[in-house]
DNA sequence: CGAATTTCAGCGTGACTGAGATTC
DNA sequence: CGAATCTCAGTCACGCTGAAATTC
């Protein structure tokens, strides 16, 4: 095995081995990087499984989580959208769905009146726990990896992030 | 640095810093899931940047992908949405976008009258051709890596992969 | 006949642009 | 006044379901 006429099982090695053969390269920074596309789309499937019950996609959710988070579990639209690098008009779509569901109320701004704040209620609190708790326990769609492998993955992609300018200075 | 007070100027390590206060884990499988969504959507932007000025979705170039590499640049509909593991009217949409790119023609199949090929057009092959090399000169978004990191990446990651049955027996 | 193949209409989601109303 | 904040209308992309037409 591992020869030059390996036959690969893998759909990753086999795509990089057809780049390869037209000169687009095969090394392994094309594999990893085909790989990473692949295992996100693994993860985020398997949560799509823990919060489709709960009636959160993945934007809600990250939303919702935000709140969670936040001190007194509010917040201005703008803000929120910030954090989430997201447009002003996704931010009201996305609160409006929020909101349907009970997980966040539109709280007026206390000394703005242009603003709303989003607040978290009982029920949004209650859906991160329970989302949260669910991913835990499947740790995080990497029960695959010890925890010294998962480590390393992460000291490598936070090699890549560094690069992009996700870790800022302040 | 790193004691128990330390302030993250990294969004990854923060958000997992507020998972573990309220008990969801902090620990490297975390770190780690979290780091693969964000650098994968940081490598589809990136990729993004080489196909808009094609026409190219991430949906499109991968159909055209899977023909530019098949034998005979064609294939049935119902083959393609096998690969991609789409459901039959979205590979319906996703051709005809192709179509009216110029990137691929529909052509009846010779022996059954049911099915329709979908065969790459010079154009199309360009396209592949042009935004293959484009994502090669630039390291398939991992410039950030030495290529032992890379194929360190892909290691731990074909572990996950692997776990989760992505390389078939046949 | 049932099964396979493709297509159309319609829905939900997500993110965008442009335009407008209100308030700072 | 200009700028900030939010919302609405409209666009595009993506994937799905259900239903239909054709052919095997």
């Amino acid at each position: 095995m591992n020869s030059v006429v390996t036959k690969h099982r893998d759909p990753v090695e086999r795509a990089a081995a057809n780049w390869g053969r037209h000169g687009f390269g095969d090394g392994p920074r094309l594999l990893a990087s085909l790989s990473i596309i692949r295992v996100e789309d693994m993860i985020r499937t398997h949560n799509a499984d823990v919060l489709q019950p709960l009636h959160l996609t993945h934007a809600r959710h990250e939303a919702l989580a935000v709140l969670f988070y936040s001190r007194g579990g509010q917040m201005k639209l703008s803000e929120l959208g910030q954090k989430l690098l997201l447009h002003p008009t996704s931010i009201t779509s996305t609160v409006d769905s929020l909101e349907k569901l009970g997980y966040v109320e539109r709280v007026p701004h206390p000394s703005d009146r242009r603003a709303t704040m989003a607040r978290i209620t009982p029920d949004g609190r209650q859906a991160i726990v329970t989302s949260s708790e669910a991913m835990r326990d499947n740790d995080y769609g990497l029960q695959a990896l010890t925890e010294d492998e998962a480590q390393q993955l992460f000291g490598l992609l936070r090699k890549v992030r560094d690069a992009a300018g996700d870790i800022v200075d302040d």
